[in-house]
DNA sequence: CCTCCAAATGAAAATGATTTTCATTATCTC
DNA sequence: GAGATAATGAAAATCATTTTCATTTGGAGG
């Protein structure tokens, strides 16, 4: 499980160069909260990075998972999300590779979109002397298995 | 200020009549949180909303600002912005006009845009099964101001 | 106009996510 | 391997927001 040499193994341990580079010390810790937080599918929160990592290194604290992951997040290696419940959910950069987010309404899911049209939004803002550096979507509707006509729904 | 026909006016007087066939009582408070979000050039906080709602009727507890600004959202007259710092930001709505926000990351100034391209985006979605209901974006960068070419920019 | 009651209010306490403090532990440089 | 210093964990602190509960008040019905 960790001495293969597959991509994934090979962005693990990239990460965790970067990590040091960046003049952080390389802890069990926090390669139980970057392996944890590679094995989400998709952006979650602190407490559930914390639950996933326990698994790895349990004695690991909540505290410890909220410093390492604003660290990922100083460093590059992480961005956050912002959905409507009061919390911030985290997942790691692959790449530079930009995303959105498919939020279903109905089960909570987060998918993502690579998709990103933005440029003419971006010369929108142009238009108004802004300039854009950066920016958040978020989709917000039904996935695939919630469609309202689709046969399963759930009520939430 | 409060008995000439504008717009504006208007407008205020009919957030009241929908706030009260909403089936909601119609108090000092209320009229206060409302005018107070009127008077916000963009989207801001529970807790200024509360300043400025203070000047109108100084007793105004702030647990009553994020009980009338949850109504507000409940009905539909009011929306949501999320930001980086973890505190809600609220805006009326007008009429059902569809906007998104320029970000300034260095005065934190929040300005409207109203041009919404995003009907490419949801079809991606659509593309994939999803089904878009709805769509958050937040830009961010410079406003014209604090173009770091500009002139003044401000250390943050 | 008056009464009544459910809805609204405010103060204080509770909550829940996140951050800070501080004493202890462990990484990594030399 | 030793030592400086960053990282950790537990507990306490914060901060925005929500809940509780006793009191007040809007507005429907008389």
């Amino acid at each position: 499980m960790v001495r293969d040499g597959s991509a994934a193994e090979r962005r693990f341990e990239g990460r965790l160069r970067s990590l040091r580079s960046a003049g952080h010390r390389i802890t069990a810790q926090r390669r139980a909260v970057l392996r944890a937080l590679a094995m989400m599918g998709c952006a979650c929160g602190a407490e559930d990075v914390h639950a996933r990592a326990r698994r790895i290194y349990p004695r690991l604290g909540l505290v410890t998972v909220y410093r390492t992951l604003a660290a990922l997040v100083r460093e590059g290696l992480a961005q956050t999300v912002q959905l409507d419940d009061g919390r911030v959910r985290y997942e790691l950069r692959d790449d530079g590779r930009h995303h959105h987010h498919l939020v279903c309404l109905s089960c909570g899911s987060i998918a993502r979109l690579e998709a990103c049209a933005l440029g003419r939004l971006q010369s929108a803002g142009l238009r108004r002397g802004f300039r854009v550096t950066a920016h958040r979507l978020e989709l917000f509707g039904y996935c695939e298995d919630c469609q309202p006509s689709g046969g399963r729904h759930e009520a939430r």
